[in-house]
RNA sequence: GGCGACGUAGCUCAGUUGGUUAGAGCGUAGCACUCAUAACGCUAAGGUCAGUGGUUCAAUUCCACUCGUCGCUACCA
């Protein structure tokens, strides 16, 4: 049975080169998508960078850049980086591509003519040190609490999107989980705010920033950010703008996404504003959202400033590819916070790597080299554990997938020692201890494919070869 | 301030409708082994389950309060 499969990263904000929060993100939307396509699903992910708004045009102007130059290079970097670590998405769309601003265009027409963008003023208190409007509710004694100055009274003229007009809908879908929200406690965050805030109309123009999509109707206005960028999750599927969604088109026909994996600063618009344009361009809603959590250093979060950053290309050159794959994804609770550490990277490269599967493969290929055994061994020969493995996987429990592996891999360690066939005489005997330890790990390098698929192919070949040989150590110990 | 979550061995976490000596992995210590990457195996140490009070024959598990940590409080990617 072939299911359709259709995960998504978020576009990531070209403010920033590639660090580890958006590795963490990327990986782990990689091990998702390689799970299914191991499966059998037709997957397809996604994966991009968001390139517009007035931040990318500052950033770029400090740097003396054109911003299509400037965001040329970040884009270009964040490629680069996903090609190292081996991810595998099918598209990489940059929301300044011609055929996503077109479609943006389309999407937003019709929008506004069917009433759900109107023309309105904004008018807010505006502080110039945060360069955004202000509540009340957010001022101290009517003072910036972060920049200790009063703000301006300031009105502008925008389109403003009817959100209120899908807040009870949303809600609904939200409870039924018909839009599911994952970890539990994040769904719960999300119902409590619709019940007791709910939705105001949002503004999706912006007049004084040129670095954006112009508005078709109105070109003195640009879209902003957010209304561009969700509809990079349509438009990475070559989707042209036009509704309803062609169906059968290609890549269209995963519409709409199994998941979309994000962190938690963008849980709130992906579940207000997002749901809604969906709802009010008549398209289907994604089944999931998962919120993965941040990491931290000595449970602060980390931050340039602090200096405590760990970056993924350190992590890469210390424990190469698939060991900086499976560290950062094994290092913490799929879905809370977690602290990680170099030190903690070496305990865990050590014992689960190293001294567990690196060694036990070791000790079993060298056994049945030295003694000439050829053993048959089959791919996917154990059903339980499969099954186990899935359970955990499309629940999203990436770390309890994981231990599965390391106790059968353990369980084989203390048969090893307990029937010692380095003592034994006797080559069928040898054989008859080997051969289930043997399989064993060839099951498990199948499963560890969307972890660590360069290891896990190199395993599968080194099992299913007649003559098992020992070959390179594949996890040099860390001392 | 309001709403919510959490506080279990050095660390990361499990503990299913309250019920005999509270579990796992890592880390630490000792023993043993030598096929293996000073790895593996065996054993051990280590917890008034944040605190106080209550409900109950019985509470880590339910309730209240206290202390502590954290999250959310919309146009911050």
């Amino acid at each position: 049975m072939k299911e359709k499969f259709y995960i998504t990263s978020p576009a990531y904000y070209v403010n920033d080169v590639p660090h580890i929060g958006h590795t963490y993100a990327t990986v782990a939307v990689d091990i998702l998508a390689r799970w299914h396509r191991l499966i059998g699903d037709k997957t397809f992910f996604l994966t991009g960078t968001d390139e517009h708004g007035a931040k990318i045009e500052e950033k770029a102007n400090a740097m003396g850049l054109e911003p299509q130059k400037y965001t040329d290079e970040i884009a270009d970097k964040f490629q680069q980086a996903w090609r190292k670590l081996n991810i595998s998405n099918d598209n990489f769309l940059r929301t300044t591509d011609v055929n996503h601003i077109k479609a943006v265009q389309k999407a937003l027409q019709f929008m506004y003519d069917s009433g759900d963008i109107y023309l309105s003023k904004y008018e807010g208190l505006y502080c110039r040190g945060c360069e955004q409007y202000k509540k009340e509710r957010d001022l101290v004694d009517g003072i910036c609490p972060d920049h200790k100055t009063v703000p301006e009274k300031m009105s502008e003229e925008c389109y403003t999107f009817k959100l209120s007009k899908y807040q009870d809908k949303i809600l609904e879908l939200i409870k039924k989980d018909e839009l599911q929200i994952l970890p539990l406690n994040k769904k719960n965050e999300i119902v409590s705010f619709y019940e007791k805030e709910g939705l105001e109309d949002v503004s999706f123009s912006r007049k004084n920033v040129s670095w954006g999509i112009s508005i078709p109707w109105d070109k003195s206005h640009t879209t902003y950010v957010w209304a561009d960028a969700f509809l990079y999750y349509l438009t990475g599927l070559g989707w042209d703008g036009f509704t309803p969604l062609v169906k059968g088109d290609g890549r269209c026909s995963f519409w709409p996404p199994t998941v979309q994996l994000m962190s938690k600063d963008i849980l709130r618009v992906h579940t207000t504003i997002w749901p809604a344009m969906l709802l009010s361009l008549g398209l289907p809603l994604p089944k999931t959202l998962f919120i993965h959590g941040y990491f931290l250093i000595n449970g602060q979060k980390m931050s340039k400033s602090l200096g405590n950053v760990i970056a993924p290309e350190d992590l890469i050159k210390k424990y190469g590819v698939d060991v900086t794959r499976y560290l950062i994804i094994s290092a913490t609770v799929f879905g809370n916070d977690g602290d990680i550490s170099w030190k903690q990277f070496d305990e865990k490269y050590n014992a689960d790597l190293a001294n567990g599967l690196g060694n036990l493969v070791a000790r079993v290929s060298n056994l049945l080299e030295k003694n000439d055994l050829k053993l048959d061994l089959k791919i996917n020969s154990e059903e339980e554990l499969i099954k186990k493995f899935k359970e955990k996987m499309l629940a999203f429990e990436l770390d309890e997938a994981l231990k599965l592996l390391w106790k059968k891999l353990k369980y084989s360690d203390e048969i090893l020692s307990n029937k010692r066939p380095w003592k034994m005489d006797d080559k069928e005997k040898i054989k008859q201890v080997l051969q289930p330890i043997a399989q064993d790990i060839l099951n498990v390098a199948v499963l560890l494919d969307p972890f660590m698929p360069d290891i896990s192919k190199k395993l599968i070949e080194q099992f299913n070869a007649s003559q098992i040989k020992k070959g390179e150590s594949l996890f040099p110990r860390i001392n």
